[in-house]
DNA sequence: CACGGGATCGTCT
DNA sequence: GACGATCCCGTGT
């Protein structure tokens, strides 16, 4: 448990101030490099954010908060930046974003894939892999599933001490040439919005 | 390797 | 009652 906790401290978790820049577009450039950590049922695992989507109520048809549209589920987009947005897509995969702005400002990021770090040994575990492959964490539903997050995380407070989940500063500086924008993926229905480049992918 | 379809269920119409 | 901010496996080249 000591050690669990010196691990916890060994790098800074990214402050409320890193999610409540209103430009979702712009924290989620930011969130390359960064790294999504899980410590559930005590134990740890973590991988490099490598790739990002932003969504906004604001404009963007692809959001599910789009016109301010809120539900059960959209409620917690609502919420002030840093707060965990989990919810189950196709049935089957559990997609993990974090949400950005100011309360009311109903924006996030949605991570799609992480480069594997720590505790790949439980990551194989919890996708039924005996070997180390890409795909192990590549795609959000995948990824998700490795590190263990589920729906029952949505509203999740990333920024407490002690949660469950949190986005680590582990001191990477990116060069603007290392990051790639492109049209973000499966949002074919959301008209003019389809073509935007708010995927972001670290080389 | 590219493509096609089935899986599977919460959410909103 | 239809449809996803997806994944994986099967088929065919």
């Amino acid at each position: 448990m000591k050690l669990l906790n010196n691990f916890n401290n060994k790098y800074q978790r990214l402050p409320r101030s890193f999610f409540l820049n209103q430009n979702v577009v712009e924290v989620s450039r930011q969130l390359l490099g960064k790294y999504l950590v899980t410590q559930i049922d005590g134990q740890y695992s973590a991988g490099k954010i490598i790739e990002t989507e932003a969504y906004q109520a604001d404009g963007d048809k692809a959001c599910h908060a789009y016109n301010n549209r809120r539900t059960k589920r959209t409620e917690v987009m609502f919420a002030q930046g840093g707060t965990a947005y989990v919810y189950l897509c196709y049935g089957i995969h559990h997609l993990f974003n974090v949400v950005t702005g100011p309360k009311e400002a109903a924006q996030a990021v949605l991570i799609r894939a992480i480069t594997p770090t720590d505790n790949i040994p439980l990551m194989l575990e919890r996708r039924n892999f005996t070997v180390l492959k890409p795909q192990l964490t590549a795609g959000p539903g995948v990824m998700t599933k490795a590190l263990g997050i589920n729906t029952a995380y949505t509203g999740m407070d990333l920024c407490q001490s002690d949660s469950k989940i949190w986005i680590e500063d582990r001191g990477i500086i990116l060069q603007p040439d290392e990051i790639t924008a492109s049209p973000r993926v499966g949002i074919d229905y959301a008209e003019e919005c389809v073509s935007w480049p708010w995927r972001f992918r670290l080389l």
